[in-house]
RNA sequence: GCCCGAGUGGCGCAAUGGCAGCGCAGCCGAUUUGUAAUCGGAAGGUUGGUGGGUUCGAAUCCCCUCUCGGGCUCCA
């Protein structure tokens, strides 16, 4: 359809184009073995294409391999891909037999719709191929999956298969290396061999954090807590377990209770708290405050449940039992905006310090179910808006994606295998503070009604652990690491010796072990490196009549012979100064 | 919740209707070692379920159920 040759078409066109094209190609292989088949839509994806189809039966991985055969048999064949306009009639005739593609039909405004073809296979598309079917590059089926018809699931569940597609073998080849390389990087297998953490069916969804993986959590909330005292907030501890009329008075009772563990205590119907924000305004609402006291910035690390449905459990990135760095804000109208920039600078401060890199960063507006004035809710989306670009980031708006209190910045970082996850949150509340009936004493004497916001900056700890361990490969930086250094003694003599360099250490606040097991020395390092410790003090006689140890670390950098104090003087440095971690 | 797939010692795997096996880890013993795996030995599972069925016989086939994996949907 283009007057320019494809093969002068800059490259990530000529690729959207070959993902396109090649979907055409599946179709058309899935309809030659399926003629009873109907067909939805396959568009381009990131690593390749998909499309969506109802068939008769489920699709197997053998069928795969039939399909991929048919569509090179297609590809050998070089078929020109021809596309034109036509009247919305004649599409519907033209796909008379195809639910599909009739209701797209009639969901099209345009008076004529596209039509393409390419040997007997035609398709409803409004374009973008290849010239012909010869140009696909190189591609692979990948799996097979369910999808709602139109992502709703009120629809039929259709099949919808994955290909894979890059321009050449070699990019193909690269592309499912890398993916195996990601794979390694799998939190849950990681949290397993760095004995972290396990899920148990005991528990489904409700991590059981191991010792090491413990001080990991734990020296995050440490880390968040330090930038509390500097920011001005108050820790707070409330129940776990509320009477429902809390969240009848929040709204969540009305929007939730489907995923929400609740139950019967003599008369009283209770449940376990899935969120902080209607325990804080509680709070708030039990004492009479000044605006002396504004911004109370309350925050709270305590547990949190919600019964998620089955099939979204993930790993540590999608669970049930969960904690957040949760924090609300309640000021004056004065001090609103103020907070606002404030939280975000904060929130970006913890990224960059955390080496996470750029968040995508979302703006969610106002949903179909919402609480408080329509007309309240723009200048606040505005707000978050203009608090981006003025801090000279982007974002990207989710029409309808606000919680239903307000409008919200949700910053979302991608797991090992480009997966996207939401970790922290920036919310504007709408509603909350008028349902609670919070209220201050003015400067006039007066009562007047707090702003609200919500915020938190790494969200689930459970979850930003799991694509923190990913995005690190388990190579945490020092000031994280479960085990920061383990001593080995080469031969059982120099046991002694290493005790007491674990002990000079740890007086200095390190967490050291001792490995004094029979494995001879390499095997020792090669246990200390599998398990990503920072640094491996190896000592034998020479450094036990030096006071000394010899260093390795964990990119497998021989140190040399360092004085323990020496040590103990650059890991507390390092650890203090929370240098960015190794990468993998 | 929905679609597809998978569950075998702690972990990774084998056994495809006929005696549940291997490697790693762990344990015991020997070895005392200089920067990524020392040698030997013994032990460990009624195969997710004190599920149901087919069969002379089930890890293997069928049903139920639970969990996990890949997606879809949802996410306060």
């Amino acid at each position: 359809m283009s007057d320019v040759p494809f093969d002068d078409l800059p490259p990530e066109e000529r690729l959207f184009r070959q993902r396109h094209s090649a979907a055409h190609v599946l179709a058309e292989a899935v309809l030659e073995m399926f003629p009873e088949a109907k067909y939805a839509i396959g568009p381009p994806v990131d690593n390749g294409f998909y499309y969506d189809f109802d068939l008769p039966r489920p699709l197997t991985p053998d069928d795969l391999g039939v399909l991929e055969a048919r569509m090179r048999q297609s590809v050998e064949r070089d078929l020109p891909i021809t596309g034109e306009q036509i009247s919305k009639d004649r599409a519907r005739e033209v796909f008379r037999d195809q639910p599909y593609k009739l209701e797209l039909i009639d969901g099209i405004e345009e008076d004529t719709v596209g039509h393409f073809r390419h040997g007997e296979f035609q398709d409803l598309c409004r374009g973008g191929h290849t010239e012909t079917t010869g140009q696909l590059g190189a591609f692979k089926l990948d799996r097979v999956a369910g999808a709602y018809w139109r992502g709703d699931e009120k629809n039929p569940m259709l099949q919808r298969v994955y290909g894979l597609l890059f321009p050449t073998p070699e990019d193909l080849a690269a592309y499912e290396h890398q993916r195996e390389e990601a794979e390694k990087r799998d939190h849950r297998r990681l949290g397993r061999e760095l004995d972290l953490f396990h899920l148990d069916p005991i528990a489904p969804g409700s991590p059981f954090w191991h010792p090491r993986g413990t001080v990991l959590y734990n020296g995050l909330v440490e880390y968040i807590r330090e930038l509390y005292e500097e920011y001005g907030y108050r820790e707070v501890i409330t129940p776990q377990v509320f009477g429902v009329d809390l969240w009848k008075t929040s709204g969540h009772y009305q929007n939730f209770s489907e995923d929400m563990y609740l139950f019967e205590s003599g008369e009283e119907e209770m449940g376990l708290k899935p969120m902080n924000c209607p325990g804080h305004c509680h709070y708030f609402a039990s004492g009479h405050h000044s605006y002396r006291e504004l911004p109370l910035r309350l925050a709270e690390f305590t547990r949190l449940h919600r019964n998620e449905r089955s099939g979204v459990l993930h790993g540590l990135t999608r669970v049930r039992s969960f904690a957040q760095d949760d924090a609300h804000i309640y000021c004056t109208p004065e001090q609103f905006e103020g907070e606002v920039v404030s939280n975000f600078a904060m929130l970006d401060r913890v990224y960059s310090e955390l080496a996470l890199g750029e968040p995508e960063i979302r703006l969610g507006t106002r949903p179909t179910k919402f609480a408080g004035n329509p007309e309240d809710w723009e200048p606040m989306e505005n707000l978050l808006g203009e608090t981006v670009v003025n801090a000279g980031k982007e974002y990207t708006v989710s029409p309808g994606e606000g919680a239903f209190y307000g409008p919200k910045l949700e910053f979302h970082f991608k797991d090992a295998i480009g997966r996207s996850w939401q970790l922290g949150t920036l919310q504007i509340d709408m509603a909350m503070p008028q349902s609670f009936g919070l209220t201050y004493i003015g400067e006039d004497g007066a009562e007047h009604r707090p702003m609200m916001l919500h915020r938190a900056v790494l969200g689930s700890l459970e979850r930003f652990l799991g694509v923190y361990i990913e995005h690190t490969g388990g190579h945490f930086p020092l000031w994280l690491s479960p085990v920061q250094a383990v001593v080995i003694p080469i031969a059982d003599r120099h046991v002694d010796y290493a005790r007491t360099v674990q002990s000079q250490l740890r007086a200095r606040g390190l967490r050291i072990e001792v490995d004094d097991g029979p494995d001879r020395m390499g095997a020792k390092i090669r246990k200390a490196q599998l398990q990503k410790t920072p640094y491996m003090l190896v000592v034998g006689d020479r450094e036990a009549e030096a006071d000394a140890a010899a260093v390795r670390d964990r990119t497998g950098d021989d140190l040399g012979a360092i004085p323990i104090f020496q040590i103990g003087d650059r890991m507390v440095d390092e650890r203090d100064t929370r240098t960015i971690q190794v990468r993998p």
